[in-house]
DNA sequence: TTGCAAACTAAACACTGTTTATTATATTTA
DNA sequence: TAAATATAATAAACAGTGTTTAGTTTGCAA
C-alpha cells in the first residue's frame, strides 16, 4: 500500500509549498498585503486550491507562527553557551529585543496577532513552540532565583513579570507608540530602559 | 456672516454623528465588523457622505482613539486624591490593568492599532492625549524619584519602563497569549505579576 | 428666477476570504 | 481493458471590505 503514503508525501509537498510562498509575501509584503490570492498565484495554482490543504487562513497563520518560533528558539541559541544565570537572563532578553526589532513580521506573527490564537483554539495539541521559549525562560529565572534573584516569588510569575516587560516595550516601538516621545532615537531609548530594568532585578536581590 | 458659522457649526454635528455611531457599534461589535457602510448604515446616511467629513477609516480611528484617552485620563482621576508618589504610583497601575481589561476595545484603539498611527503620521499636532497620560506617569515618577526610588536614572526611561512592564502584561492577556498557561486563571496570574513587580521597584531602593 | 456651489448618493472599482458546482485526472473495481 | 468511482483542481460566484467617480438634489446669492 505505498501509493497512499505518496499520496500522503504530495499533500505534504504542497502545504509545504503553499507555506513557503506565504511566509515570503507576509516578509517582503507584510500581513495586510499577504491574501489568499497572493499566495495562489505565487504558487500558480487557483486560491480555492488552498483551501483544501489549510481549513482557513488562520491555520496558515497558526502554521507560519510555528515556524516564526523555531527561528527564535535557533536566535535564543546563544544563551546556553553563558554559564551565569543572570548573564543567562540578561543576554535572553538582549536577543529577544534584537530578534523583535528585526523581524517584526515575525514577532507580530509570535505574539501580537489574534489569527494564529484563532485556529489554536479548536485545537487539542496546544501552543508547543511558545511554551518552549517560555519554558527556557523560567529554566533561567529557576537560576537566577538559585543564585538569589527574584527571592520569596514563584518562578511562573517571574518569568511572566519579566517577559511582560519586554513584550511591553517592543510593543510600545513596533506599534509606533514612541512618536510619543519627541525625538526618535528610539532604540537608545530602548537601550537605556532595558538597563534600567536589569538593574532594578539586580538591586532587588 | 452668521451663515458660515452655522455651516462649520453643522459639519461638527456631521462629525460628532458619525463618530458616536462608530463608538456604539465599535463597542458593541469589535473592529473587525466596524465597517464604514456599517457606521453608515447607523446613521442612515450613504457610506459615501462620511468620506465628506473624515479622509479615511484611520481618521476616524484615530478621533476615536483621542476619545478613548479621554476617558483613560477620567479612569485615572482618583490618583491625584493619593499624597504619597508610590502610592500613586501602585495605584495608577492598578488602575491601568483594570481598565485595559475593562476597556479591551478602547485599550486596542489606544495603544495596538496601527490606524490610529497612520493618520497621526501625517499631521504636525502629534500625539496630544497619549502625552498627557504618559505625562501623568512621568510627574508620578518624579515624585517617586525624590522619595528615592529609581535612583540615579532619568524619569524618562523609568516612566518608559513602567510602562512597558504594564502594558506587556495586559497585552500578552488581551492577545490570549495567556492560553500558554496549562489552567486558565489569568486575572490572578496578572495580580501576583504585578504585586512582585511592585516589590522589585520597592525593593531596588 | 436664474446660476452656482455645497451636500448627498448610486454605482462602480478593486480588493478581501470563502464556497459551490464543474471539470479533469487518477485509482479501483468488474 | 473498460466502466465506475474517488480525488484534485478550478472557474465562477457570494458576500463582504475601503474608497472613488460621476451625477443628482438641495440650499443660498445675485
Amino acid at each position: 500500500m505505498g501509493i497512499s503514503e505518496r499520496k500522503e508525501r504530495e499533500r505534504e509537498d504542497m502545504q509545504r509549498l503553499i507555506l513557503n510562498a506565504a511566509r515570503k509575501l507576509f516578509l517582503e509584503n507584510g500581513v495586510e498585503k499577504t491574501s489568499i490570492r497572493a499566495i495562489a498565484d505565487a504558487i500558480e495554482y487557483s486560491p480555492a486550491t488552498i483551501y483544501l490543504y489549510f481549513k482557513d487562513k488562520n491555520e496558515i497563520f497558526y502554521a507560519l507562527h510555528e515556524l516564526a518560533f523555531l527561528t527564535l528558539a535557533e536566535h535564543f541559541r546563544p544563551v546556553s553557551l553563558i554559564k551565569d544565570p543572570f548573564a543567562q537572563l540578561v543576554e535572553l532578553g538582549h536577543l529577544y529585543i534584537q530578534w523583535a526589532v528585526e523581524n517584526p513580521g515575525l514577532y507580530e506573527l509570535c505574539f501580537l496577532m489574534e489569527s494564529p490564537m484563532e485556529a489554536l483554539a479548536c485545537r487539542d495539541e496546544s501552543w508547543e513552540h511558545g511554551k518552549n521559549s517560555f519554558g527556557l525562560l523560567m529554566h533561567i529565572i529557576e537560576g537566577c532565583m538559585a543564585a538569589g534573584y527574584f527571592k520569596q516569588h514563584d518562578p511562573e510569575s517571574a518569568a511572566l513579570t519579566v517577559w511582560s516587560y519586554i513584550h511591553g516595550l517592543v510593543t510600545i516601538f513596533l506599534r509606533g507608540r514612541m512618536k510619543l516621545f519627541d525625538d526618535d532615537r528610539d532604540i537608545e531609548r530602548i537601550k537605556a530602559s532595558y538597563s534600567l530594568f536589569i538593574k532594578m532585578v539586580q538591586h532587588g536581590l
